[in-house]
RNA sequence: GGGGUCGUAGUCUAGAAUGGUAGGAUGCUGCGUUCGGGACGCAGAGAUCGCGUGUUCAAAUCACGCCGAUCCCA
């Protein structure tokens, strides 16, 4: 017997540890041989996959339509808007050489591509009749990360979704910013069960370019904040130097206003945060590859035949209900190592079928969010779906009760000094003044992650300089 | 941005001060016995000791450089 094939670290412990050997451990992912770099394997993959598919659908019920844009943005385009430019640039990896000729304009390997696709937006948009202009980029971007690489929380190179869109009014294109904020939103809470708070960045956070950035933010279990999602609103700020224009109803020409928003594999990080524990990987039904894990258990051949027989009936029953169930036939291990094995990668739901069960006409259930077992009588499979729907709330409900213990408010600067080392959110007001934002920043290491929407309340003075406050933003340590 | 720690079979690691045959556990392969919470026996394969250079008769061990991982602090 070994716990060395399991997770040896404890979340509580030291959750550093933890956290990279439940993603190197349940065969999420791997280091590739480049810094920074990490390999996506099948079980992480199709985690994302689940991801993906949920967006897809309610991107398109959006209007929104995929795309694809290539690697490589030329210096002289990534260039073209400045403080864009500026910000970027330091994390740039650049492309000099095609073979052995330099190359003049050396390419970027796209960091994000506003760029690029607003340098085609331009060529494709000439009426009002072409707007909207709604198109999602599944790809990867590449930001050099020199230092503190994590796999799915910072690595140079990560998957994700950018979405632009172009419009012809500022309002118009402000709706989509929320629009897209709210899909981002739901889709965490309901497909990954992780609460966010919901709002705008500071000034001194927002993406490079944007006149503001939306976003959705999360405590994780160490205290610490995870950026979920994020979705700006541009302006004119890259119709103007890309000439992103078009004709009105009445011939006049107007530049358009612009939206661009993404969500990463950082979710999965997340996800794995929130909701593992010491046993490994737990998946919230709804994105689990595997929801539902049978375990045959026999001593010989005739047990053997009748419960993979069952095993495999009571599978399809559950599949005509479009649930993802695996039957454990392996051979080569005991059944409690497969209890360990399932429990590690976090499959939702355990069922150990043997010639006990068969005899009383039931089979074992394990959840694995909470390690309860029951017994269930074959004619009650009807309800399964009913008891994933269930995991599914509770795993938000407590990770929704334990945000809640993690989240305080606080408006005396000393406490809060003291308290932030403890990690969580902390509610406190501010003026509004960069100054007092660096200053805290630099004094504490928390930033504003998010100014909640609705936050407005003038009865407050700023935790730093005493001075009027209007609004409660959230401080924080982040990733 | 500043500082620290660490790289030895797939994984975890012993060996290093005092240079001289790389040892264990687990995993893997085969056969057999097992099977209601990480089973056991026997046999076997698996390592140019992260990479490079230097010192030396001789380097996992000493020196320097690089690459990678990891932690803490701003």
């Amino acid at each position: 017997m070994s716990k060395e094939v399991g997770i040896t670290a404890l979340k509580d412990k030291d959750f550093s540890e933890w956290y990279t050997q439940v993603v190197l451990k349940a065969k999420l992912a791997d280091y590739a041989p480049v810094k920074g770099l990490m390999v996506l394997r099948p079980e992480g993959y199709s985690i994302w996959e689940s991801l993906k598919a949920t967006f897809d659908k309610k991107f398109a019920n959006a209007g929104i339509r995929n795309g694809f844009l290539p690697v490589l943005i030329p210096e002289s385009l990534l260039g073209k808007e400045k403080k864009h430019f500026e910000g970027f640039n330091p994390e740039v990896f650049w492309v000099t050489h095609s073979g052995t000729n330099k190359i003049g304009d050396r390419l970027a390997l796209r960091p994000t591509s506003e760029t690029l696709a607003y340098t085609m937006y331009s060529k494709w948009i000439q009426s009002w009749r072409d707007l909207p202009l709604k198109i999602n980029f599944w790809n990867t971007a590449l930001r050099a990360e020199i230092k503190a690489t994590k796999p799915f929380l910072r690595t140079s190179e990560f998957l994700w979704q950018e979405g632009h869109t172009v419009h012809a009014t500022s309002n118009e294109a402000q709706d989509e910013v929320l629009k897209i904020l709210e899909i981002y939103k739901n889709t965490v809470e309901e497909e990954l069960a992780i609460p966010v708070n919901i709002g705008r960045k500071s000034e001194k956070e927002k993406f490079v370019g944007a006149i503001y950035t939306d976003t959705i933010e999360s405590v994780m279990p160490d205290g610490k904040a995870l950026q979920m999602g994020t979705s700006h609103f541009l302006g004119q700020n890259f119709s103007k130097p890309f000439e992103v224009k078009f004709a009105d109803k009445d011939n006049v020409e107007h530049y358009t206003w612009q939206t661009s928003w993404g969500v990463s594999w950082r979710l999965i990080g997340a996800m794995i945060m929130v909701h593992g524990d010491d046993q490994g990987l737990v998946l919230p039904p709804k994105v689990a590859p595997i929801q539902i894990v049978i375990v045959p258990i026999y001593k010989n051949d005739t047990e053997k035949k009748e419960i993979i027989s069952k095993s495999e009936e009571i599978k399809h029953i559950l599949e005509q209900k479009d649930i993802r169930v695996h039957i454990d036939v392996r051979e080569e291990f005991s059944m409690g190592y497969k209890f360990n094995d399932w429990e590690m990668k976090g499959v939702p739901i355990r069922m150990e079928l043997g010639p006990r069960d068969m005899k009383n006409n039931s089979i074992m259930l394990a959840k694995r969010y909470n390690a309860e077992k029951s017994n269930l009588n074959f004619e009650e499979i009807d309800i399964i779906p009913a008891i994933l729907n269930d995991i599914q709330k509770m795993m938000l409900e407590n990770a929704k009760t334990r945000a809640d213990s993690m989240s305080r408010h606080i408006s005396d600067y000393e406490e809060f000094k003291k308290e932030i080392e403890n990690g969580g959110f902390f509610f406190a007001p501010w003026c509004e003044s960069m100054d007092c934002e660096e200053n805290i920043k630099k004094e504490t290491g928390a930033d504003i992650r998010v100014i909640p929407f609705n936050s407005e309340d003038e009865s407050k003075k700023c935790m730093y300089c005493q001075k009027q406050s209007k609004i409660i933003p959230i401080f924080a340590r982040g990733y």
